[in-house]
DNA sequence: GTTAGGG
DNA sequence: CCCTAAC
């Protein structure tokens, strides 16, 4: 089996990049976000264990009844700890008794890369300490994390309990289920999915229900149809679950109480209740002081963003809830009753989903179903395992500077937020490079700011390619195929290992077969539309173009697009023009000038002819062929 | 649907 | 590469 960048189709010994060139914007994403608070760590951390614990449990099958590995994390204030038991069978030791207080990329990258040949059965539990303004000291205030142990099952719950003296609790829940399937029939698509034909690869259920039922039943828990995915396409990853605010500072012994109830949720529950790769994360955090929002997975819209004025704010661990009344209990509210005023300066926003990287896997169409399972779990895992981060989506354009405030950026009224996206990326690019040539190979899709325009709930693509050149028609409806191997002349493709860096990157658009339909949400469809992938020409397209150009001329983009990409799907007669257009720049400009993949000045001498010709001679656009061709 | 040109 | 006006 074989999965590769959807451009690397048709070149063989595709060459994996160590660093997957992601474009600029991705790059500076990733430096950006070192720089980023304790939140965002946080944040990686967890998806970071999630990667990790999903890497173990794909070579957990011969040894699932070993010895189960209790280990903790506790970020407490800056610093990081993990504790885990037997951690060494899977070779993170050193990472793992790390106490360190720059908690890094590469730390999290350490946290999660280890080989994951030893099987072992996780069952992790992640305290963090978000510190905020509170002192030093108040990082002994951490709860430091219990897990939900109990039974052998390979389900691991993550638990994010985090406390600030000054502010409150914040506890949230990281759940993630890490049981393989046992049979493939559990990959069918759950019933409950919004969609048909697509597949969820996260919990559907809130945590909160879900712990709350845990906590009232695990017998309910248990006999719950697990969630599904399969198919070809994984459809959503992950939801981040609600987490309620509430200013007044005496709730947050209840809910402290609610989560050490939770706590104590058996892990068997979480197992019995998923099989297959299930990822539920409820997380509550704090984005940013006097702020706070309430998030769940039930769809895309961006309904609610609370805001308090009170730096007190702790998980309403009822989902049930969540959705009505957040902002009213808000205790900034009722202290302030109920101005309008107040009312006006608050957003409330309601995260649906997160929109998470978008994966390539190709496989061959004789590949088993078994191992295209495999290969998209090994898929979701490599994600996971780069650790993740959040950009904000306003209107199709990123939120970079994150000392905008909301209304800055334009987060203020409800009818804003129909273009308001999260998206989650990948904090580091893979580097499959090790990996031998036949092994599954995922990369994490770019992201640019062309995925930023992406559907808000387009949490997790895994666009499967086929090698075959044509294959059953029942197949093409789920199987995106690949037809963007190089037009006629461009064989050569001289910039290939260029491109194949460039290639981990490749989105799917909403009108692929394979995208992502809206759960809730088409209005803003079109704000938040996907960009295509930045494809540099080769000098073979190049080629090309200039030859159908000379003989067609300037203003039959549609002819020459005929005449020689046909079969090049992703060049449209408006990319050629646009190729045109600057090649003709190109051939303009003094050498020096030139960027990107250098155009023979051969090929530019012809640019400049054909164009000056087809300047003189615009109304000759017949079937002649100019002078300078015969 | 194409073309042309600005962004 | 996107968007849109103009055809």
């Amino acid at each position: 089996m074989m999965i590769k960048n959807k451009r690397g189709s048709g070149i063989n010994g595709f060459d994996v990049p160590s660093i997957p060139k992601a474009p600029r914007s991705a790059r500076r994403a990733s430096i950006k976000r070192k720089l980023e608070g304790h939140q965002v760590c946080a944040f990686d951390l967890l998806a970071a264990v999630a990667g990790k614990l999903l890497q173990e449990n794909e070579n957990s099958s011969a040894s699932s009844n070993e010895t189960e590995a209790k280990d903790q994390f506790v970020m407490d204030g800056d610093s990081v700890i993990l504790e885990r038991r037997n951690w060494d069978r899977v070779g993170d030791t050193d990472f793992f008794h790390k106490k360190d207080r720059e908690i890094s990329d590469e730390h999290l990258s350490a946290l999660s890369t280890s080989d994951g040949s030893e099987n072992v059965e996780t069952d992790l539990r992640i305290g963090i300490s978000v510190r905020t303004d509170a002192p030093p000291k108040m990082c002994n205030n951490t709860k430091t994390a219990h897990h939900c142990k109990g039974s052998s099952d390979d389900a691991a719950g993550f638990e994010i309990n985090t406390t600030a003296q000054d502010e409150g609790q914040r506890t949230g829940y990281l759940l993630l289920n890490n049981s393989r399937p046992s049979q493939d029939d559990q990959f069918v698509s759950a019933p409950d999915l919004h969609h048909e034909g697509s597949v969820k690869l996260v919990g559907k259920d809130d945590l909160g229900k879900y712990i709350s039922r845990c906590s009232k039943s695990s017998k309910a828990m248990a006999s719950r149809s697990p969630p599904h995915f399969g198919n070809i396409r994984v459809r959503k990853f992950a939801g981040y679950k609600y987490w309620k605010v509430s200013s007044k500072l005496g709730d947050h012994d209840s809910c402290a109480g609610e989560g050490e109830r939770h706590v104590n949720c058996s892990r068997k529950t979480y197992h019995e209740r998923d099989k297959g790769l299930d990822i539920s994360l409820v997380k509550k955090r704090k984005l940013c002081d006097q702020s706070s929002v309430i998030t769940s997975d039930r769809g895309v819209s961006s309904e609610s963003f609370s805001k308090s004025h009170e730096k007190c704010l702790h998980v309403n661990k009822n989902s049930n809830t969540h959705l009505h009344g957040a902002n009213e209990e808000c205790s900034s509210s009722k202290n302030h009753p109920a101005s309008d005023h107040t009312r006006d300066s608050q957003v409330r926003l309601s995260i649906k989903s997160f929109e998470v990287p978008e994966l390539l896997v190709e496989v061959p169409v004789t590949a088993t179903v078994g191992s295209l399972k495999t290969t998209v779990l090994e898929a979701v895992s490599s994600v996971l395992r780069g650790g993740l981060h959040v950009e904000v989506i306003v209107k199709g354009k990123k939120i970079r500077d994150d000392t905008n405030t909301l209304m800055q950026s334009g987060i203020c009224h409800s009818s804003n937020l129909d273009s308001l996206g999260f998206m989650l990326e990948p904090s580091s690019p893979q580097a499959p490079s090790s990996r031998c040539q036949n092994d599954p190979v995922v990369m994490p899709a770019s992201d640019d700011n062309k995925s930023s325009k992406r559907s808000p709930d387009s949490a997790l693509a895994i666009s499967v390619i086929s090698d075959e050149p044509s294959p059953a028609p029942s197949l093409s409806k789920q199987v995106k195929i690949d037809h963007d191997a190089a037009p006629t002349a461009s064989d050569a493709l001289p910039e290939r290992s260029q491109e194949s860096k460039a290639l981990a990157l490749f989105p799917v658009t909403s009108a692929d077969p394979l995208a992502i339909v809206p759960m809730g949400q088409k209005s803003n469809r079109s704000e938040l539309a996907q960009r295509r992938t930045r494809r540099p020409f080769s000098v073979g397209e190049v080629e090309a173009l200039v030859q159908a150009v000379e003989e067609l001329g300037t203003g039959r983009w549609r002819d020459v697009k005929m005449r020689s990409f046909e079969n090049a799907e992703h060049r449209t007669y408006v990319d050629l023009k646009d190729k045109w257009k600057t090649l003709v720049h190109t051939a303009e400009i003094s050498p020096q000038q030139r960027r990107g993949q250098p155009v023979p000045q051969e090929l530019l001498n012809r640019v400049l002819a054909a164009h000056a010709y087809w300047s003189q001679h615009h109304h000759v656009k017949s079937n002649a062929k100019p002078h300078f061709l015969r």
